[in-house]
DNA sequence: CAGTGAGCGAGCTTCCGCTTGACTT
């Protein structure tokens, strides 16, 4: 960012300025003239004021400054649905330094966002401002990359508001309070205060839910596998049965398995012709925040909202000696375009360090149609950065997110990879009483003839991925089997949802953006429609009869293809020239007949979310009950309000006094773990979560649930001294 | 990575989408 760009800068400036329509008041010389830009981010503000030098101010709005009040609906169906914008509650500040700054300039440029949500800040900010600073001229900057070039560019080309973007905005925002306010209110009355529904949270439950219902359903089917031992020269190996009779091999149980090993057990083999497939493995394109949050829950075990996190972190900047970095670009994105300097910077350096991996030509990958495209992919700042460079100014979480980023972008820009898969089919010759009992094994070896994008690969790299290659063995061997190896197994059910597959299907439906994604999982937790144990998150007894009852009486709205139908309307008011009102009434007017006669004629769910326990009160003999309280469930007796009897949730025994182990909160974190019940006469406590009703077969103390990724889900014994550990059962 | 410790039920809540800090009692 030498001297010649800030000249530059400043010539742009002069046309900005020229190109601006509206009537200028000050009398100060062009050279002297300052700027007000807007951003969203602080941040951004930072590096882009950078870019543009002293005549430019860049200040954040921080988000949505101004937007329908949060204790009221603020649409006036009678009226149009003419809504009611107010100053979001905390943001008053804000929205006094940025209109003070903006009287301190000439001119203000809003270069929030260049999509629908940015437009509407935009417009917001031009009512604010111009309210406050009457004859001001105010345009309209946008830029898709933090790029000195792209900043130039936008401030010498400054536009006026979309208006048709932002009423698309509204009515997007009109939409969903609508729904939002209206069948909440509805559930606080038949099932319990406090609780929500909306367009996007009810049919992340509602997937949730049916999901858990597959499961349910699902009768596991026994099979087997048939694995034989041949030995060649100096080496074993094994191969799997393909074929029985010149069928593909379907075995459905040990008698089926018994009778095959008996037929072939003295039979000779031979080595049939081996096969060679090349296989062209391209590298994946750079993450998108839903493909990032997804990896990272996959690779690294983090939630959605620790992801993001430690990737806003990473963003902001990190001290790397004396200067901080940021090192990662914005975060929230649902594009995978890469600005040209960025692949320019990123060939550069590729080639000097894998010059046989560096494609002929920058790769681009094709942004997807749903993508607003505001932003550019998440990737490195500068390629240069390289994880193990970093590493000693990184805590270890962040260094394990800044590799895969890292990692998945540098491959993007490589070479693909090749792999060599040899194949052999090993065969029995016939020599038993019936020559059509045919045996056919198979065994293959994969590897690498070309690494091309995996040399880049570390965090991101699998194990299974190293190769294997194929046993020394040729055509025409004649082989015999030293021993058979027949496995039972039994068909796996639908996986339940996990952070990553719920964002990846919520994705795929066009349903939530960038920065709802996480938001969306914690509300489902906050309102214990769900919970989340082992990474997979299922339904409660009160999710389920939320999303029963949303599903029964609002299907048309809970339900995965509305966004989609709402996105095309919306594109019809952006583009077509429909009137937002217009869209919104033809909604509204069947949803709001659905709403009065559900709030009429809907049975109470009051008493259907006490879960019965099979305990007994010991006051008054009554049976206790399960309930939903403020801080999440307790045990209470259904004599209530004659009898107040109520106590935490017994999880399991203490194994050092005997009496009940409950959940507690930290005070500072609220983080649950599970401590006796007679603290603090008794002090034993543990945050692994207690399995219900589940003691060692060993000892005799409780079992948790645990995951780590070398064992996966398993249960463990909560005595330290004790070795009892198995892997939990399919469908537990 | 270490260390964690009420009472709770009816008391006013809720949407989605932008963005970062943290209440003025």
């Amino acid at each position: 960012m030498s001297t010649a760009t800030k000249g530059g800068a400043k010539v742009k400036a002069k046309k900005a300025a020229s190109s601006t329509k509206s009537k200028t008041t000050q009398k100060t010389s062009a050279k002297t003239k300052k700027y007000l830009v807007i951003v969203e981010s602080p941040a951004k503000a930072k590096t882009i004021e950078k870019y543009l030098g002293h005549q430019y101010t860049v200040l954040a709005s921080m988000g949505h400054i101004i937007d329908l009040p949060k204790s009221r609906m603020a649409v006036d169906v009678e009226n149009n649905f003419q809504p009611t914008f107010i100053t979001v509650r905390g943001r008053a500040k804000v929205l006094n330094a940025l209109q003070s700054g903006a009287k301190k300039s000439d001119a203000v440029l809003l270069a929030s966002d260049n999509d629908r949500e940015g437009e509407a800040i935009a417009w917001h900010l031009n009512n604010a401002i111009s309210a406050k600073n009457k004859d001001i001229p105010i345009s309209r900057i946008s830029f898709n990359e933090i790029t000195p070039k792209a900043i130039k560019d936008a401030v010498s080309s400054p536009t006026q508001i979309d208006r048709a973007k932002v009423e698309a905005q509204i009515a997007r925002r009109v939409l969903d309070r609508l729904v939002g306010y209206s069948i909440s209110p509805i559930l606080w009355k038949k099932v319990k205060g406090g609780l929500s529904a909306g367009r996007v949270q009810s049919v992340a439950l509602r997937l949730i839910c049916e999901r858990e219902k597959e499961i349910e359903a699902w009768t596991p089917q026994e099979y087997w596998e048939l694995f034989a031992d041949f030995k060649t020269g100096r080496s074993a190996f094994t191969a799997q049965l393909v074929m029985w009779r010149g069928e593909k091999c379907d075995l459905k149980n040990e008698s089926a398995v018994k009778e095959i090993i008996a037929k072939i057990e003295q039979a000779d083999f031979t080595v049939n012709e081996i096969r060679e497939t090349y296989k062209t493995l391209k590298p994946r394109p750079p993450f998108t925040t839903s493909q990032l949050q997804q990896t990272a829950a996959n690779r690294l075990g983090f939630t959605s909202r620790k992801t993001m996190q430690i990737a806003q972190g990473l963003y902001e900047g990190v001290n790397l000696g004396s200067s901080r970095v940021g090192l990662i670009t914005y975060m929230r994105t649902d594009s995978v375009r890469i600005s040209e300097q960025a692949l320019a910077e990123a060939r550069e350096w590729l080639g000097k360090h894998y010059p046989e991996d560096l494609p002929p030509a920058a790769v681009h990958y094709s942004v997807g149609k749903d993508a607003q495209d505001a932003h550019e992919a998440i990737r490195p700042t500068y390629i240069s950065y390289t994880p193990e460079s970093v590493k000693d100014s990184l805590s270890r979480d962040e260094f394990r997110l800044y590799s895969i980023i890292w990692e998945r972008f540098a491959a993007s820009q490589m070479k693909p990879a090749r792999t060599l898969t040899e194949s052999a089919d090993i065969v029995s010759l016939p020599g038993g009483a019936d020559p059509a009992d045919i045996a056919m094994f198979r065994v293959s070896g994969t590897r690498y003839v070309e690494k091309g994008w995996t040399k880049v690969l570390s965090a991101l790299a699998s194990k299974e991925e190293t190769g294997k290659s194929l046993p020394p063995i040729k055509q025409g061997d004649i082989l015999k089997a030293r021993s058979f190896d027949p496995q039972q197994h039994w068909t796996q059910g639908p996986a339940r949802f996990t952070d990553a597959s719920i964002i990846k299907t919520l994705e795929e439906n066009g349903i939530g953006r960038p920065s709802t994604y996480a938001p969306t999982i914690s509300v489902l937790l906050d309102r214990y429609y769900v919970t989340r144990a082992n990474k997979q998150l299922a339904p409660t007894v009160l999710g389920r009869l939320i999303s029963n009852l949303l599903v029964e009486n609002f299907g048309a709205v809970v339900n995965a293809d509305f966004t989609a139908g709402m996105e095309t309307k919306l594109d019809e008011v952006e583009l077509k020239g429909r009137e937002w009102t217009d869209m919104i009434r033809e909604f509204w007017t069947p949803f709001k007949k659905t709403v009065d006669e559900v709030a009429q004629t809907l049975e109470s769910y009051k008493d259907r979310i006490d879960e019965p326990t099979g305990e007994v009160c010991e006051k008054c003999g009554k049976p206790m009950v399960k309930k939903l309280g403020r801080y999440g469930y307790f045990l209470a007796c259904s004599g209530f309000p004659e009898c107040r009897n109520a106590k935490p949730l017994p999880l399991a025994v203490c194994p050092k006094c005997g009496g009940d182990i409950v959940a507690r909160k930290t005070k500072k974190r609220g983080k649950e773990f599970y401590g006796c019940a007679n603290y603090p006469a008794c002090d034993f406590l543990t945050h692994f979560k207690p399995l219900a009703n589940q003691n060692c077969p060993k000892c005799g103390w409780f079992l948790v649930e645990k995951y780590d990724k070398r064992n996966g889900s398993h249960k463990l014994c909560i005595n330290p001294s004790c070795d009892y550990l198995h892997e939990a059962e399919e469908g537990e």
